[in-house]
DNA sequence: AAATATTATATTGTGCGCAATATGATTGTA
DNA sequence: TACAATCATATTGCGCACAATATAATATTT
């Protein structure tokens, strides 16, 4: 089902970053609905699943395990705030950051959320041993890129 | 160096979707400079690789090669006509239709575009054969994805 | 032919994602 | 103690992406 490779650089079909960009809006366009169930967007339910796994986090280690900078968490951080899934305080330690707990509604929400991966994989309809090979090798990809990207000269 | 699976299906590190979003994100940052140099945005590129095959095409078209909408692709297209790299005309065929063609600007920029294949690979420093192998991982996802989310039931 | 349905693009409003910059706190140093 | 440098977060401005909706043209049905 190839087409014949004719070599050019410039082509879209060889290119690595346009599957990776198409990839990723469509999962975003797949999560949306269902996490609009639980009034999250993709990015804050990235944020809800490190809360769970530990809170209080600072903004900026929230940012290290996401690849993301204050620029895009401090906004989203706040409309979270708002809809009461999480509260942000000033470190008592050092007044520079800001630590972000979780509420007991964004702890509650936890119980929701773990029908998510479900609905999910139904929509999907790929095996397990194929996603997990590529999840590996995206994985060796981002430590590749964020080596090039965050390296300071 | 893998951590202790415990089983957990909101644990960040059993994501597939998280490690496409952030190579996406990561990719787009790397791309940036580099486009920014040609007055391109990531999807700008996208589209110019698109007309570079064949043009005219309709907005339809891009969107159906890129996975975008008109809602996507209208505001952006008429950036790229304010640049003068693009025309946009109703088809005298289908007045429905818009007709994007390259103008004579947009078909001179492919000399420059020539170089930003390699002055990525520069920035990346990861081996083809893998390169290879990830892009067809990812685009076997993006067609399972293609088909659970526009499928009409 | 008239009414209805479908199609293609455009518009609106919201939420990212990022570079560049600003602000204020802490650390290092003269 | 000052004062410069660094650090963490916040702000600003721009360009996507998307759902929902609107508008106008073509196709289909009655």
């Amino acid at each position: 089902m190839d087409l014949p490779d004719d070599g050019d650089p410039l082509d879209l079909d060889r290119q690595v970053c346009f599957p990776l960009y198409a990839a990723s809006n469509l999962l975003n366009r797949l999560y949306r609905p269902i996490l609009a169930e639980l009034g999250l967007t993709y990015p804050q339910y990235l944020v809800m699943l490190v809360l769970w796994k530990k809170a209080p986090r600072s903004v900026g280690s929230l940012g290290d395990v996401l690849y993301l900078d204050s620029g895009t968490l401090t906004p989203l951080l706040k409309r979270m705030e708002t809809a009461g899934l999480i509260s942000r305080t000033r470190d008592a330690e050092d007044e520079r950051r800001v630590l972000v707990d979780l509420t007991d509604k964004g702890r509650d929400l936890r119980s929701e959320a773990e029908k998510v991966p479900g609905a999910l994989a139904d929509g999907l309809g790929i095996d397990e041993a194929s996603v997990t090979r590529l999840r590996d090798q995206v994985r060796g990809l981002v430590e590749a890129l964020n080596g090039s990207t965050v390296k300071k000269p």
